[in-house]
Parts: structure tokens; C-alpha cells; sequence
DNA sequence: CTAGATTGTCTAGCGCTGCTAGATTCGGAC
DNA sequence: GTCCGAATCTAGCAGCGCTAGACAATCTAG
């Protein structure tokens, strides 16, 4: 079966790809991350990655799916943890804000740059579609009637919180009275 | 007088070129607006733009500011109709949506796209400080001892569901309920 | 063990980008 | 009309995403 360990090899390079692709990120930003350098990184040259993926954005795209996982993970972590439904909203706003805050580029990857990745569609990936539910528990029991409208509106307060928090424009002083101000509102 | 005319044609191109940016990007977003294009179409050549900004970023950065200017306009506008703090509260929100909205590469210029233009200090332009001044007077009433936090807060949901929205992340059939619940949850 | 086919990889290059040095043309002063 | 300084352009650099075609390594068949 040579075939398989070719396979497994190339399944291998792969993920050296968007490992080499998610470290650069982090690193230096998305605009360093050219072709170029991501081909020295991984020792190959450029058009090797053109046989992994269509393109650069499809790179993206899979750091993307995979900061879509470790999110949903952790959520899901918070949530289990959780003492109280006001201690859930709590604990995953604090994560989530969390979790953009230790990996910005991730971040921007899965919510900022522009991808081809479907929202609130059948087509949604699973680990988004994960993601998304974690939210959609925590809020479930300050609901009324509108709780998918409530559970969109948590998650693009929060959003709003990471990337104005990443672009130095609100001030760091009041970060935590926000998060309080944001977790009353919602408990009452 | 020959300078002062020299002068004022020189003010004109500048603005020329400012507007040319900002259509351009209007109508195939930021990616398109290249140097080149961007002589072409004040037909003038590449160097010229460099007289008159320092580079590509400074000439976003001044669509943004022009931007600023725009949207405190129409959200004092929004104030100085309101019926009641409600009203105004829901006013603004609407408006800052709408804005968003009918100006998404303005919307960029001015918040996400990476700027250096400072936020929240005492160099922040004046009409930025003016846009969150509307949102802080609309807050006010239904502020405690955090009002700060809370308009910041504020700005920040609206933030999120402007870009969400714009990035197709969130449900438009939910668009109207995700409004009223924010409006609500401040208003109590 | 060799010959041929297939697969994998690389070199080189296209058209684009932001930006700039140096040549050139233009406008006003004498 | 001549000169000079300022305004403007031409041409080019280095780097970008991406790809065609050359080459090398590997597997298969005899």
C-alpha cells in the first residue's frame, strides 16, 4: 500500500501548510503571509501549495476552520463549567473575548477577513455551527420568544468588543465594566 | 497673488483624489483602489499622488476622516428629531445601521481597516469625537455611574452587527428583532 | 536490470502592486 | 527671449499571486 503512506505524507505536508500559514499570521500579521515566504517556510517551493489548495484564501480559510474548532472547544469548556445561566453568559463572554484577544490573527482569519464560508446556513461547517449553539445555550434562559434574534445579538456585542478591542479603540480602562454592563443587560 | 491660486488648484486635486478613492472603493471596494487606477482617474500620473499624501494609507485615512464628518452630521441629526430618550437611543442605533449600510467602504475606511488614526485620546480627531459624543448623549438617561463603559458598549454592538452584517454572518430576517432587543435591553 | 510511463517538483516568468529616482517639460521673472 | 525653479512625467525597482513548461524522481512492465 504505497499509496496510503503517499497519501499520509501529503495529508501531512498539508497541515504543515497552514501551520506554517497560522504561525506567520500570528507573527507578523496576514499581509506577511505571502506565498513566498510560506513556500521557505515549509521548504517547498510556491507551486507545491497550489496542489494543496486552490489558492491563498483557501489557506486562510482552513486556519479559519481550524480556529472554528478550538473555539467551539473552549466554549463548550466554559459552558460545562458554568454554575448558574448568569455565570454561563458570563464565562463565554469572558472566553470568547479571551480566545480573540490570545490569537488576533485567528481571529481575524474566521471573522474579519472576507471568506467564502457560508453563516447561518444549512452549509455552515459543523465546528461554526458548534461554536454558534454554545452561544445559543448560554442565552437560551434570558429568552423570550426571540432567542435565535437575542443569540445573533450576544454574539455581535461581543464581536464588536474583540475587533474594536484589537484596533486600540475603546479604552482599556473600562474593558471588564463593559463585559458587566453587557452580562446585566442581558440577566436583568 | 500668484501662489494663493497655485494654492487653491493644489487643495482642489487633493480633494480630486480623495474623491476618486473613496468612488472607487464605493464601487469596487478598497482591493481595487490602486495607485495606478486611482492617476487614471484624476489623470494625472502615480507621483503626483505622493505630493499630496504620504502614501496609499494616508489617503484612506482622509476618505475616513471625511467619513467621521459625515456620520456625526447625521447622528446629531437623528438626536435633534427624537421624541424621548427611547427614541433617541433607537434613533441613533437605526442611523449608525444605516450608515454602515449605505457606505460599507466608507464604513472600512473608518473602522476596520488599520489605521493610525487614535481613538478615545486627547488626539482623536474632532469629528470622531463628536460621532461618539452623540452616542454618549443618547446613552446618558439610561446610564448609572458607568456611563462611559456603556456607551462604549453601545458602540460596540452596533460595531459588530454592522460588520457581521455586512460580512452576510448574521440572519437579515432577524435584522429588525436584533435592533429592538438592544434597544430594549438598555431601556429596560 | 533496464526502458518507458507517470508522478512530483522546480525554474522561470507574466501581469499586477506600492513607491521613487532622475529626466523633462512648463510657467513666471527679468 | 532667456533663464531658473517648480511641477510633472517616464521608467524602473522589488515584491505580490499565480502558472506554464522543463526537469527529475519514482513506479511499472518486460
Amino acid at each position: 500500500m504505497v499509496e496510503s503512506r503517499k497519501e499520509r505524507e501529503r495529508a501531512e505536508r498539508g497541515r504543515l501548510i497552514v501551520g506554517a500559514a497560522r504561525e506567520l499570521a500570528e507573527a507578523e500579521g496576514w499581509d506577511a503571509v505571502t506565498t513566498r515566504k510560506l513556500a521557505e517556510k515549509v521548504e517547498y517551493s510556491q507551486p507545491v501549495l497550489y496542489s494543496h489548495f486552490k489558492n491563498m484564501d483557501a489557506i486562510a480559510a482552513t486556519v479559519a476552520l481550524e480556529g472554528f474548532e478550538e473555539l467551539a472547544a473552549v466554549l463548550r469548556e466554559a459552558l460545562s463549567g458554568a454554575a448558574s445561566p448568569p455565570d454561563a453568559l458570563r464565562r463565554i463572554a469572558r472566553t470568547y473575548l479571551g480566545f480573540a484577544a490570545e490569537h488576533p490573527a485567528l481571529y481575524d482569519a474566521m471573522f474579519v477577513r472576507r471568506t467564502d464560508l457560508t453563516f447561518g446556513t444549512n452549509e455552515t461547517p459543523a465546528p461554526l455551527r458548534a461554536a454558534f449553539e454554545a452561544f445559543h445555550q448560554a442565552t437560551e434562559p434570558f429568552a423570550g420568544a426571540e432567542h435565535e434574534a437575542l443569540t445573533e445579538l450576544f454574539w455581535s456585542s461581543l464581536h464588536g468588543l474583540a475587533t474594536l478591542t484589537q484596533g486600540h479603540r475603546l479604552r482599556p480602562a473600562y474593558h471588564e465594566d463593559r463585559i458587566d454592563i453587557l452580562i446585566d443587560l442581558i440577566t436583568q
